[in-house]
DNA sequence: TACCAGGAGAAAA
DNA sequence: TTTTCTCATGGT
């Protein structure tokens, strides 16, 4: 909570995920896939050039149509086929907003090309669920501040948030929300910012001893 | 020019 | 079962 408490004091709340409703929530968070936001945003905005994005509008195109128009967003034949899966699971199961959300999940896995990181951002973000997202700015994160082996298996890092956290899907969506502006609006890679620089040279120090 | 960016599935070992 | 390879655009 102390890492929580310093990233809101210093960059506020965020207010996320940055779409219109749940499902380009969910669109989204396929075509960020190992991507770019900035990439994503032009993606999202080819698609809405067509008219509203809706899951109807995304299941009249063929894959090839839909691979056209995400195109920026880089890996644009698999996330299609991936973006159709989730299209066609979500028309084929009504009211899955009433299922408990470990069942929830479980079915978002098994849809072709949801991986365990963006089945909990849809389940966070779009069904508001208190699932922890664990990222790429996660682990660079917690494991510069000595917090985490960034090695360590998705489920494991994902249990040890919420066991520490508790159930608390606000705290999540604004804690994940943080880390992702601090890693990528504030903290690359290089140069590092401030915390992250002071961490670095703590564990350098450390290893020369 | 080379590297990096909010992964996931398939193929190979 | 674990590791490696593949998918691709756009910014720095």
């Amino acid at each position: 909570m102390a890492i929580y408490r310093r990233l809101f004091e210093a960059y506020g709340p965020q207010h996320w995920w940055p779409a219109e409703d749940p499902f380009e929530v969910m669109v989204g968070a396929v075509l960020t896939q190992n991507t770019a936001w900035s990439n994503v945003e032009r993606a999202i905005a080819r698609l809405k050039a067509d008219g509203p994005l809706t899951l109807s509008s995304l299941l009249r195109l063929s894959p090839v149509e839909l691979a056209q128009r995400i195109r920026p967003a880089g890996y644009f034949n698999v996330k299609s086929k991936r973006l159709l899966s989730l299209c066609r699971f979500l028309a084929d199961q009504p009211r899955l907003e009433a299922l408990p959300t470990r069942e929830l999940r479980e079915r978002l896995l098994a849809v072709h090309g949801i991986g365990p990181e963006t089945a909990d951002d849809i389940l966070l973000y779009a069904f508001e669920r208190p699932v922890f997202v664990i990222d790429a700015y996660t682990r660079r994160l917690f494991s510069r501040l000595g917090l985490l082996d960034k090695e360590l298996a998705y489920e494991t890092l994902r249990r040890a948030f919420e066991r520490a956290l508790g159930p608390q899907s606000g705290l999540f969506n604004e804690y994940h929300a943080l880390i992702v502006h601090h890693g990528k609006d504030v903290c690359r890679p290089r140069p590092l910012c401030e915390v992250c620089r002071l961490a670095d040279q703590c564990r350098f120090r450390a290893a020369r001893r």
